[in-house]
DNA sequence: GTTAACGTTGACGTAAACGTCAAGCTTCGG
DNA sequence: CCGAAGCTTGACGTTTACGTCAACGTTAAC
């Protein structure tokens, strides 16, 4: 809906980076924006594009795997083979994204047993100091 | 029940990792082995940190994070104040795996989208061959 | 007794993901 | 006309997480 284009540095304020960070990852084949002259112009492609990275960045992703999520996005798919092999690897990701959550979630139970051996300590002191 | 000590290279072997990587996380204050003499002897212990280490890692922390979640493991609770502090340090690093959860899921669904278009297409194209 | 296998501590190298200048071009308001 | 604001391309610096020697000590086997 938003179809404007921005300079670099309102898409480094909507997005809290810098543009040495925008440009860096132009650099590395994540983004390219048009050019008026020199100046680059950014549109909403390239912002889902930013949130794809950011995102990727969150749960751990390296710039090439959110480069590859980002390709996987792209309706560039031509003939069937391409196609194919699209879903070959858009099924691997989601395998190793699958084995991402059963890492979390593990981490979390233990967390969580932390806590509750935390809290019990606590009570158990509480006790003792109300009696 | 394995109560065994190792030595840095079956500990390697057993994690695949390099004996490098093992010193480097002992350099950072991740691990520190008992000696006997100039030579490292790494327990149990030292299994589960290096355990914590690698998920944390799969789940895109860095070493410094992976020492914070070690370091909560620690029962070296002592008084209310810590204990209270621990649970608050507890509390903060699970609202962060939840948000990052959420993340995965959202990644998840949008590569099922993916999935989706593809295989559509893919449909596509066979009905047209058939006919 | 020496050599092969394993251990130790430096010290330097490297890839990723930017940060931080520097030097220069453009454009726009006063 | 000119100075400030914003854009550009280098180029070098920095942090993290190790890799890769080098040089040396110890122990076990032949």
């Amino acid at each position: 809906m938003t179809n404007k284009t921005h300079t670099i540095s309102e898409l480094a304020r909507a997005f809290d980076i810098t543009t040495r960070t925008i440009r860096f990852y132009e650099e590395k084949g994540l983004l390219n924006p048009q050019r008026v002259g020199q100046q680059r112009l950014y549109t909403d492609a390239d912002r889902v594009r930013l949130t794809l990275i950011q995102r990727g960045k969150r749960i751990g992703m390296s710039l090439q795997e959110a480069q590859a999520i980002i390709e996987m996005y792209n309706p560039a798919h031509g003939n069937v083979e391409q196609l194919k092999r699209l879903l070959d690897n858009v099924n691997v990701r989601k395998q190793q994204l699958e084995a991402q959550m059963r890492d979390l979630k593990q981490m979390l139970t233990e967390l969580d047993d932390v806590e509750k051996r935390c809290q019990h300590a606590l009570h158990k002191v509480n006790r003792k100091e109300n009696h």
